[in-house]
DNA sequence: CAGTGGTCTAGACCACGCT
DNA sequence: GCGTGGTCTAGACCACTGC
């Protein structure tokens, strides 16, 4: 009898069960192109988050609630969550709930800087902002950002420093279409990594970047702004980021000077 | 009635689940500290992969076969497995098996050679070795590889061409201890990646590594191996290797000459 | 105490690879 | 056809948070 007895309340809903898989993915994406389920919903919770139905540093939908909205089980909610986890977009809190990730925290600060002292503890560098000034995009810009050349872009050059010794020297390009009220001003302004700025003014979060590294020597504006000698090898970072939708909207040109710092990777 | 239903089978075997979960726990790991059944598992399945139970390369049990051995759900030892598949210790093959993860295979030749041409497709290198011989370890090198300064190790020298460009300048030392049998013959034998023949030879399989990354000037040494101009710029990769149990195993520092070719990271 | 994410179970079916 | 991992469901209880 009892071993029998999980099976019939299966047999009674369970015929509905795999139609309502299909019927579940028929719902929410017609056609012959399948993915899983949970695939699907992290894609719509994706969606959520790019048109800003909940913005970062807000609370997700709890994953019942979830589960309800996308007729689908709780644990097809915790799976597209799982992964959505995993990729840094949003945050999980037991007791509390899901939260959306942003870049004003302590612990994401230092998420895109891999420049640590050899040294002692890390912590955020001072801005000083050489240059900001609107142009026209160049073709390697244009191409990277996949807009068209001569469309408006943001320049940017700065230098940080730690504990008063001037290290990376920055230039900056975005899609001007994007940043639009982006100023000197603005930024001076504001404390903290550029990210979080972006985030709350223009809306843009960046989610995922793609690092290019070499060793380079100084050139007359680098010898300049880090003041060091002309030659000097310094380590050059070529950065693209991405938003939602793998959509590049930040080109960053770095020189890192390494005789007090390093860039930290972790391979696995 | 319905309703009840599925409470009822649980109403007799419930009593006996949250004491097997916690017997469960008791009896694979007794005192105060608690983890979850999962976590134990998968501390229990690198055991048996660090002892050698199961080698790189090789299937291990499938998921319900497991999942009676340590008396758990397969869920549970699903949820073990997918993390140590997500940690690179084992790969997921739908329809034939999880099998433990092995440095000879087309698609682990480039994890840890992060070194990418400028145009063109990723290739393996030519290996040259300058130097092979046993010393004592210094004091920085004891350190890092958690052994007694003057503790017997193996040094080696190598040229990496691509090309026949020679591009990769590097020193390695690994623990004499381990590396008994190495000689300059078996690594001119050898084609394709060290940890492959680490892993073969000597049953050391590397699964995580450290890097330290910054810009030096070339040396002597360096500008007449990679026949470059002294003081030119090279980035300097300093790369503490791990495997099972966190234990470091191989010490490396490379120069790479980053002229046709750059040091690729993903940041996410 | 209620609500949230975290763990664990049991069982079903699907997609894939091999024989 | 069978065995494997992959997906999905339903339901239970635990651990943590905040009222």
């Amino acid at each position: 009898m009892i071993p029998d007895l999980p099976n019939l309340p299966k047999a009674d809903i369970q015929p509905a069960q795999p139609a309502a898989v299909m019927s579940g993915a028929a719902a929410i994406q017609v056609g012959p192109t399948f993915s899983p389920l949970y695939q699907q919903i992290k894609s719509l919770i994706t969606q959520s988050l790019q048109s800003g139905e909940w913005k970062p540093g807000e609370l997700i939908p709890s994953e019942v609630e979830l589960a309800v909205r996308f007729k689908v089980s709780q644990g097809t909610v915790r799976k597209a969550i799982d992964e959505l986890s995993a990729e840094n977009l949003v945050v999980r809190r037991q007791g509390k709930g899901t939260f959306v990730a942003t870049h004003h925290e302590a612990r994401s600060q230092f998420r895109f800087l891999r420049l640590k002292p050899d040294i002692g503890k890390q912590q955020y560098p001072i801005n000083r902002f050489v240059e900001v000034k609107r142009i026209r995009a160049p073709g390697e810009i244009a191409r990277l950002l996949d807009i068209k050349v001569g469309d408006s872009v943001v320049f940017i050059r700065r230098v940080q420093s730690f504990e008063g010794v001037p290290t990376i020297l920055e230039d900056l390009w975005l899609p001007g279409a994007i940043f639009k009220g982006l100023t000197a001003e603005l930024l001076n302004e504001y404390k903290g990594p550029m990210y979080a700025l972006f985030e709350t003014e223009f809306g843009t979060h960046m989610i995922r970047a793609s690092e290019q590294l070499r060793a380079l020597p100084a050139d007359e504006t680098a010898a300049e702004l880090l003041k060091i000698d002309l030659g000097s090898p310094l380590l050059n970072v070529e950065r693209v980021s991405y938003t939602y939708g793998d959509k590049p909207v930040e080109i960053r040109r770095g020189l890192y000077l390494t005789t007090q710092h390093h860039y930290q990777n972790e391979l696995s």
